[in-house]
DNA sequence: AGCACA
């Protein structure tokens, strides 16, 4: 064949093609104006922009070679030269006959997305945090993880690919927040792309897997595992039943750790509905209620070990309770519930006791506040005051709006209420509620 | 302003 590339490229004339090469096009040009430039001279049957380094070239194929030779024809003898959006654009004949267009399924847009977790520790980020950090853009269906060539990888399936796009234009080259990781771990950058898959195949729910819609999904079988799987996760730790109530245990109690200390600490991972403290083996124990599993699971991840007073003091120790709902009897310094809007109100109403854990809604996402308290976390030792300073600066009523007392369906999905939004991703260590999802602008790289 | 990318 007759060899083209032996040719300078730029030679004056070029044999015709029914493809045109433009050049010097504005910035992300689209291939809407690209068809309005060629419509006037014949059918565009296929076009390329975003080409070349500067993403400022561009192809389009005439249904015809007559077309593509009478567009080349027109805007070399006319006065006016070709133009889009006010730019002069040049034109010539492509070197090649057709477009080509690879697409690759990486850029084809859909409602499930391949997240690449790149660093050091990016084996340690667990499903938990994933799920936490994709959460802020609508409703996590399902999650996979597994291990490629590529490293530690995961599948994150939204409902819809609106959801996706919007999710991983906001999360891909972004680090997960060092806040919802471990202090010792690494940095984990997200890569993210679009995955073929519509519909991930999730059989259990486990370390590797999750399927958020399926709450009846039975927990992968740990001891019995044909398929070589682990029974451990893959950071280790034990596959403990998570739950929406924590239990903590504080070691070393030097200082005094009331009700609201207690109460404000943990709220920064999400509102705490009920707490109820109470003395075991010597020590102190709190039982923290949240209305979701994932943010307990946040709050443990993120306050295990960490120390309320700074010299090692009030150590906290974390686990899962065994409890979904507490029943709080009366408020008092030692246990309370504050999802009962009027703190006198001692006995709610009988049919309020014993109720699935209320599915908050908008509300509990704007009471949300807890950025607040992340900034103790990067150095996770709090300042030495004895609790008498944090008591007063807590007001007795906690800062929370009444929540919501409608029980919604049990079955609702806890993630369907956004536990996240990219604000606060975006300042971690920021006070002040989050503004909606969608008018923050995508937070900064690298940082945090 | 000068020919894409799996």
């Amino acid at each position: 064949m007759a060899s083209v590339s032996s040719q300078p490229q730029f030679r004056y004339t070029q044999p015709p093609s029914k493809v045109l090469h433009l050049r010097n096009l504005p910035w992300e040009c689209t291939e809407e104006e690209l068809i309005e430039l060629g419509k006037p001279f014949g059918k565009v049957v296929n076009t390329k922009c975003n080409v070349g380094a500067n993403r400022n070239q561009a192809f389009i194929e005439f249904a015809d070679l007559n077309q593509a030779i009478a567009m080349i024809s027109y805007y070399a003898s006319s006065s006016e030269p070709a133009q889009v959006r006010g730019k002069t654009v040049y034109l010539q004949y492509s070197n090649r006959q057709e477009i080509v267009n690879n697409k690759t399924t990486a850029d084809v847009a859909g409602n499930v997305l391949l997240v690449t977790i790149e660093g050091q520790d990016a084996r340690l980020v667990s499903i938990d945090v994933l799920h936490l950090v994709f959460s802020a853009f609508g409703f996590v269906h399902k999650i996979t993880t597994f291990e490629k060539t590529a490293g530690f990888q995961a599948l994150v399936q939204f409902s819809d690919a609106e959801t996706a796009t919007s999710a991983k234009n906001a999360l891909d080259g972004r680090i997960i927040p060092r806040y919802l990781l471990s202090e010792n771990i690494a940095p984990c950058t997200l890569r993210i792309t679009y995955s073929a898959h519509t519909d991930l195949s999730v059989k259990f729910q486990s370390h590797r897997s999750r399927d958020y819609t399926n709450p009846y999904l039975p927990v992968a079988p740990s001891a019995i595992d044909g398929s070589g799987q682990f029974s451990l996760g893959l950071d280790g730790k034990k596959l403990e039943p998570e739950s929406n109530v924590l239990l903590a245990s504080i070691e070393n109690m030097q200082y005094a750790v009331t009700l609201d200390v207690l109460h404000m600490v943990f709220s920064a991972f999400g509102p705490v509905q009920k707490i109820a403290m109470f003395d075991k083996n010597g020590g102190v124990q709190a039982l923290i209620q949240y209305p979701d599993v994932q943010t307990a699971v946040v709050a443990k991840e993120a306050l295990e070990g960490h120390c309320i007073y700074d010299g090692g003091f009030c150590k906290l120790h974390i686990s899962y309770s065994r409890h979904t709902d507490l029943s709080i009897k009366v408020n008092n310094d030692r246990s309370r519930d504050y999802t009962i809007p009027n703190p006198a109100m001692v006995n709610p109403q009988p049919s309020m006791v014993g109720q699935q854990p209320i599915q908050t809604l908008g509300a509990a996402a704007h009471q949300y506040n807890g950025t607040q308290y992340a900034p103790g976390l990067e150095q996770p030792m709090m300042p030495p005051q004895p609790s008498a300073g944090w008591v007063s600066a807590v007001p007795a009523v906690p800062q929370s709006m009444p929540v919501q007392m409608t029980s919604h369906h049990p079955f609702v999905p806890p993630a369907t209420m956004p536990q996240m939004t990219p604000g606060m991703m975006q300042m971690p260590g920021r006070s002040g509620v989050p503004p909606p999802a969608g008018t923050v602008p995508p937070y900064r790289p690298n940082q945090m």
